[in-house]
DNA sequence: AAAACTATCTTGTCTTAGACAAATCTTTTA
DNA sequence: TAAAAGATTTGTCTAAGACAAGATAGTTTT
């Protein structure tokens, strides 16, 4: 069955603004879409899907005039060996057979399952164990099987539901005295990101690690979270980014960011994003990339205050 | 101080889009910004709060010929009348006074103490008594606090944040071995409803009536809430929705909804929409004004199941 | 050769006014 | 009173043009 999308519908699900595809249109021949009989643009499938391969290399950092004309499996291509060396780290055999499962398990929509399997790999290993070699690299590939459309977006959404729960309540039965010791925490993901895992998979650090803490949730505006962290006064504002987001966008937030809020407050930031590379470079933020650093950052911050 | 806004901070801020401002301008000769250099249009604080009162009139139902030209009291006293019938429930003292007290913390953003004397009465009393007695009401008082801007964005965000913080932790602290029992539920907010309060309340009735529960989080597009529900197959699919609403999308996503998904699965509609009236009108969805009529509910179905 | 400055290109977003369909209101007809 | 028909309202789409901020390339200086 083949789908027929407006402009509108296009903006949404790729987040490309309506001008802008228009303009491409113009400029560069492409999305060539058919019109309705008054006129209106009609996307097709293999548009969209083309679409959301050029987006993601934008928000790589590659330039429209490159990437918008550029052929399917040209985009396909260069858009997997960008991903590559993200998420191809080497597995021991057992741990992608694990992965395995789970994914099998995701895709059959089996959420009972996924949610004993990792609530016993939990109870076996703890938490930041299963997080590090098991949430974290799971997550990875749903978002690459998403991108490939093996995985549809409601089965993204259950898989965000089942990590929540889970997540959740392994937070909840950590011993209850230790919760709120310092450092004070506030997270947030900022702007319009969605991506709610990683930001649990913070949280969880955290709270493992006995840290006060107070979750703002996802899509926080800029204004908004330098607001509530001034009201707050935490000790660290810790942000999560996916691999959704420009680099230029996230640096330049974080900048901004570091910029309103007090020297005192530390601005801690994890995810995939390319960007974070940078970060730590340009030394506006600390940049995470495993969720283990968090645990002896945590003891650094102690030990310093 | 006051600010400058272009009309890209004004279709975040008030969800009004640029197109729409634009043609308002030119047919009702509001709003009329100021131009920069180049022409551009420039917002002040003062049309943006007008536009602000404008967009709850119109989710309302009025006419955008109606109220987009009328002055700033007149609007003010519209949308005060369309509030009082919703919010205005007649509370004894006590509560009025324990209500005040609450909202003087949110005030001054003292988590802390918001946090434990919620914890507290939650204890004292039980999570029902308190959701629908304190939690409700107040949720209902902080939205038309913000709406009069007495208080900011990032309050009631952090409102939002101490509320799931609170509700999460009395869910869990429920006796573990009840978490699993039928109706399986599913939760989740449709479209760009970002008002998380309302389905966490509703998640913890159902939590503590010792359902099966899954929550897809807030902002669900429609196509893909049916698709979850489908792969899920929920006994109960249970939405809600903020006064923020217009009651026509409301009605005719729960109709679309409806139609959608199989009869087996119930529809049960939550939430201060003035729509939910016209629901049980319709006879789309089960609609609940008040979070104890959802205990009973699960009573009633689990006796016919 | 590295760094700094300048000029040229790229690209997203804003501008205009006109057109039209879907929704809603009003009037007429059964 | 209810249904049908007609009139109005209203949001969203269209077009091509303009421009500023950002990225790239070229030149000069250290």
């Amino acid at each position: 069955m083949t789908w027929i999308h407006t402009i509108s519908d296009i903006e949404r699900d790729t987040g490309i603004a309506k001008d802008r595809l228009r303009v491409w249109e113009r400029r560069y021949g492409f999305p060539e879409p058919q019109r309705d009989d008054t006129d209106e643009r009609l996307y097709d499938d293999a548009q969209l899907f083309r679409l959301r391969l050029i987006k993601r290399l934008l928000d790589l950092g590659e330039r429209a005039g490159r990437v918008v004309p550029m052929a399917v499996d040209e985009l396909q291509r260069r858009v997997d060996n960008a991903v590559r060396p993200l998420t191809g780290r080497v597995l021991d055999e057992a741990s992608d057979a694990l992965l395995n499962d789970l994914v099998v398990m995701i895709k059959a929509t089996d959420r009972k399952a996924l949610h004993g399997r990792l609530m016993h790999l939990i109870s076996e290993r703890g938490i930041s164990a299963v997080i590090e070699r098991v949430i974290a690299p799971l997550g990875a590939r749903v978002g690459e099987f998403w991108l490939s459309g093996q995985i549809a977006i409601y089965q993204e959404h259950l898989f965000t539901a089942v990590i929540r729960s889970v997540l959740i309540q392994a937070m909840e039965q950590l011993p209850l005295q230790s919760a709120a010791q310092p450092p004070l925490v506030l997270l947030a993901t900022l702007g319009n990101e969605r991506h709610e895992i990683g930001l649990l998979m913070a949280e969880s650090m955290f709270a493992q690690a006995g840290c006060d803490r107070l979750s703002l949730g996802t899509s926080m505006p800029l204004n908004e979270a330098v607001a509530a962290c001034l009201a707050v006064k935490p000790d660290i504002f810790a942000l999560s980014f996916s691999g959704q987001n420009a680099p230029r966008e996230v640096l330049s937030q974080l900048k901004q960011l570091r910029g309103m809020l007090p020297p005192a407050t530390e601005v801690w930031v994890g995810g995939s994003a390319v960007a974070l590379r940078l970060v730590t470079d340009m030394a506006v933020a600390r940049a995470f990339t495993s969720a283990s650093d968090i645990r002896s950052a945590i003891d650094v911050w102690r030990a310093s205050h």
